[in-house]
DNA sequence: AGCATTTCTTTACATATGTAAATGCGCAGC
DNA sequence: GCTGCGCATTTACATATGTAAAGAAATGCT
């Protein structure tokens, strides 16, 4: 619980008042490697801080296959955020990749609580504006760049994750096939 | 300006002390075809109600290529919104595909006027949510379905837009070739 | 109206990357 | 210590899509 609070107020520093009324609205959980947070289809209802553990959001396309979009690695939030904002279907499901311990929250409560709320206002402005900015980066890392600068990259955002997680999701989050990450690591290797 | 206020009234209404101020904050101006109204390298400043006209945002490849981002066909908000909430250099340039009629003022005022005033610090959350969640809208698009596809749906989303601009700019917006894109209309007419 | 410029289509060709399948490697469980 | 299974790598091959260039069509300017 205490590390929820340092990672909230990583983004902005948060009143005594504020802080109260999060650690009601937070209980813990656990997630088991391959368990859903959220999956496609539903309507996501809950946020969750990330303690511990890897989790993967990705669709699937047309052909049934799966690309990943986000990892997330502990400490970070999880959930559906389009679908918590929007109101509409989730698209994008999200799975835990290794044990995770979580705490998580129901989003309605949350949105009750900063009605007529100025910080608590604030503070999902903020987290609204680095969902953006995240996604921007990603989109634009994607498209600008080719696939062994985005593997660089990657390691540098998410160190130490190859160790955690078999190569196939990172070739799916890298938007190759496990072949090509193999020839990429082997050109780099030499 | 009556068109700018219909505009963000549809977002979220306003209080009449609200659009008073907002009044005061645009200024009129026009963008000849080919202008720039942010440029990439540079901070954004502003922001503006595009209330006639087409601009593109588009960000340059490795090798100099360029792709298309966002169309903005009027009524639109344009602006490098995130240069201008991250305060960082702008990586996608803004540019006039057509003469544009714009209303534009500066950001650091908006944020000026918005500190303490819960209105608009939800007006900006709203637009925050909602700039996410194009970003993602046009991101699952991209990688979910092919081209053919896509270009369905940029037809319904801006309509009428190809008798407007170039063909080569519709292209780079689905993510391919011209060549390619006259590939799938013939396919298409068949 | 006529010429120049821009845009669109088409052809021919090159190539990067995916798919499928075989091989190899390493860890887990017995 | 052996066996089996999941994962990574490698090979061979297919193919979608890009590039380049030429020709056709459309647009616009004087």
């Amino acid at each position: 619980m205490e590390n929820l609070i340092k990672f909230f107020n990583s983004t902005v520093p948060l009143s005594e008042k504020v802080i109260s009324l999060m650690a009601g609205m937070f209980v813990y959980d656990e997630l088991k490697k391959g368990a859903y947070f959220v999956k496609t289809g539903e309507y996501a209802r809950e946020i969750a801080f990330l303690e511990t553990g890897i989790v993967r959001a990705f669709y699937v396309n047309n052909e049934g296959k799966e690309y990943n979009k986000t990892f997330f690695s502990a400490p970070s939030i999880i959930g559906s955020y389009a679908s918590l904002i929007s109101k509409q279907k989730n698209n994008v499901a999200q799975q835990a990749l290794t044990d995770c311990k979580i705490w998580k929250a129901s989003f309605h409560e949350i949105e009750k609580v900063s009605e007529g709320n100025f910080e608590i206002e604030r503070l999902r402005r903020m987290i609204a504006e680095n969902y953006f900015l995240s996604n921007e980066k990603k989109e634009l890392e994607m498209a600008m760049l080719d696939a062994d600068k985005r593997y660089l990259i990657m390691q540098e955002e998410y160190p130490g994750i190859e160790l955690r997680i078999p190569q196939y999701h990172i070739a799916s989050y890298l938007g190759i096939s496990p072949t090509q990450l193999s020839r990429i690591r082997k050109t780099r290797s030499l």
